[in-house]
DNA sequence: ACCTATTTGTCCGTATGTATT
DNA sequence: TAATACATACGGACAAATAGG
């Protein structure tokens, strides 16, 4: 019946179980030993068949581990008003984070002349992971100047929110000043909490948040995963 | 020397023969049996490295008579947008573009979701390269509606400008309806355009212009080189 | 910190099928 | 028809990265 290939109906079989979230998204796939016992053919032509799969973004491999189902394209709206949180609800995912780093230190150059601050200035340096339902999609890394914050540090780790911690700061609204994009390629440490490979690329981010007399409070720096994230402005 | 596998490394050299020129557009490549006695490997290798190459769209394979260098310069993605030449004279550089391909031609099927035609429609296709002073920054791909603008080809020969040429064609004023971002991996075309390595992240941005009434005008897609380029929203 | 088993990646070899010349 | 050239499929061996004890 069939003229095409072993391997495409292969593919094809395994395409199908993922559509239909017999295999959902971040699961592993059966190993090559076991597809090739599946579906009795040898373990090259089921590695052709992955190698396809992959080709077409529709999983990933990672040497001695496994491979993997990916990630549905995410959408991140980009705007004055951006939320983290509130951007992957829309989507119709949960959001959550991971804290990497939640610290206070002295305030490099850089950060002085993003927030308006002089150099010996404290800063407290929120770093972490952003998570759509159970897939990393970005790292975040922000810096607030402490002075005008004491309790944020405090906040933020009761509410596990930027917004609402701001808020009990007396922050009850804030802007986003500007955003600048590049693309850059990961490194180990990025492709690790990603989930991506090495050389995978990211979108980074660098942006200010002010509050509504302009005044910057936050300077963010943040990748996103390059394959999955589209960063939407309208 | 090279932590690279073989195959990786034959692909390379094979990359930097196309782009040299030393293997002309249209021609047909050396035999697989050819190319495992010159590398010095088994047949698979060689194939291994002309499937990449297949898959990175700049060769493309007929059984029983040959692998051939990919003639379409830009079979998918490549883009761009214009209010672009302002920015590049805000940066106090000049701008400048090359064209690649000027020519009317079947909408696809997403052009027409976006342009909100038929599918049957005819589009002016614009495709080419920008340049600041002499760096090329991106590759733009752009089509419009030609029944809405049947002079707009020679008005763009004329002026080599979207913005006079839509001028000319009763287009007054245009806004940017929308803008997707993300990031993705240079292929061997993008790089040998942008003069940058294979591979390099490239910024890609997916916009629609409309006109003041909300009607859309152009679709387009660029690449931006990534290692240079970073777009800015304020 | 180390070892071992697992798992994917690379490379080689052989045979046969299918389309082109 | 015959020779050529790419496509598919099988087999084995080892390397490299990972996961688990």
């Amino acid at each position: 019946m069939s003229k095409l290939p072993l391997w495409k109906n292969i593919a094809n079989a395994l395409t199908e179980e993922i559509k239909s979230a017999q295999i959902p998204i971040g699961a592993k796939l059966p190993t090559e030993a076991e597809l090739s016992q599946r579906f009795g053919v040898n373990r090259h032509t089921v590695r052709q068949a992955l190698s396809f799969l992959c080709s077409e973004g529709v999983t990933w491999s990672k040497r001695g581990s496994g491979v993997f189902v990916s990630d549905k394209p995410t959408n991140y709206k980009l705007g004055d008003r951006t939320r983290f949180s509130q951007n992957i609800k829309d989507a119709g995912r949960t959001p959550s984070r991971k804290t990497l780093i939640l610290q206070s230190r002295l305030c490099t150059e850089k950060e002085a002349a993003a927030l308006n601050i002089n150099t010996g200035n404290r800063v407290l340096h929120y770093e972490g992971i952003s998570f759509a339902d159970l897939t990393p999609i970005g790292l975040f890394s922000s810096v607030f100047c402490l002075s005008k914050f004491p309790n944020l540090e405090d906040a933020i780790k009761e509410h596990n929110s930027v917004t609402i911690a701001l808020s009990k700061c007396g922050v009850t609204d804030y802007k986003r000043h500007s955003t600048a994009v590049k693309a850059v390629l990961s490194d180990a440490v990025q492709s690790n909490h990603l989930r991506i490979k090495l050389g995978d690329p990211l979108l980074r981010t660098e942006s200010v948040n002010t509050d509504l007399n302009g005044n910057p409070i936050e300077f963010g720096i943040a990748h996103f995963s390059g394959p999955i994230v589209t960063l939407n402005y309208t």
